[in-house]
DNA sequence: CTTGAGCTTCCAGTGACAGGAAGGTTTATT
DNA sequence: AATAAACCTTCCTGTCACTGGAAGCTCAAG
């Protein structure tokens, strides 16, 4: 099938699927009139790299799911320390993004927000210590 | 004082300061020599743009927390508009983050992890129906 | 036969820098 | 005074994972 179809039944835009191609990450066999050709097999493929994606997997830990997909012989331990890990990237994310929600909050919180210049978010911006001490306590 | 001098004294590594300036973020003096010269008041802009990235402002929108820390007759509504803005693009990612851990702690708690080739990891990837209802419920 | 959709490649741009080369300046040491 | 080390400059490239667009094929329909 073109690469259309693939983009249809995998939910990758064309680009995408191309841009996968030069990396080196999927190849499409070519018709003889240099159209793309894609198999189901090709994608369940892309499928399988659009959900990885999804999940927050870099391209390049989905370059060895994929070949952990394609490997009858896997073990899933393998798969298993790639998913923790990223589970791990994605919790400290989380923790870092929580506690950046919790500074602004409380700069916020602190502004009045009216149409006097006296700001907490900018001074607790400009780090000035009187402020910084109100806010974060 | 030199862009070393300034980089300590803000935070910001040399190569981030000259990069503000080609951006024209906050633009430096110049001496004889062609070296960049920085004012304490410099410094003291150089260092609320690097409270502002690290709260997760995005260089554009330092550039405007940087002309409202600028402007002596500013609405402090207008600061706090910003960062609440800011605030709901931060408890967006960590909602989507949240939802990603989720589905991978789903996948990672039924992998048995082991030496054999059967994984839900891998199966919920490539969006097996049967596998994802077991896991996912 | 023409029109329009779909395909191809290639080039440029995104955000926010980081790394490094080539070369001028300043400072410290010998 | 010579030299070496440290610091400064600009410019170019690379990062990550694409996205947009231009120029030029091919293909299906009317």
């Amino acid at each position: 099938m073109n690469i259309s179809q693939a983009s249809m039944k995998s939910g990758l835009p064309p680009k995408t699927i191309r841009y996968y191609e030069e990396i080196g990450l999927l190849k499409a066999d070519r018709r003889m009139n240099g159209y793309r050709d894609y198999s189901d097999r090709d994608v369940r493929r892309l499928h399988f790299l659009h959900r990885a994606r999804d999940l927050g997997f870099s391209v390049d830990e989905c370059r060895q799911l994929l070949s952990l997909y394609d490997d009858e012989n896997r073990e899933s331990a393998e798969v298993k320390a790639l998913a923790e890990a990223k589970l791990q990237d994605i919790e400290q994310r989380i923790a870092e993004l929580t506690s950046l929600k919790k500074a602004l909050h409380h700069l916020v919180a602190h502004c009045h927000g009216d149409n006097r210049p006296d700001c907490p978010i900018i001074e607790g911006l400009a780090g000035n210590q009187v402020f910084c001490e109100k806010v974060f306590g």
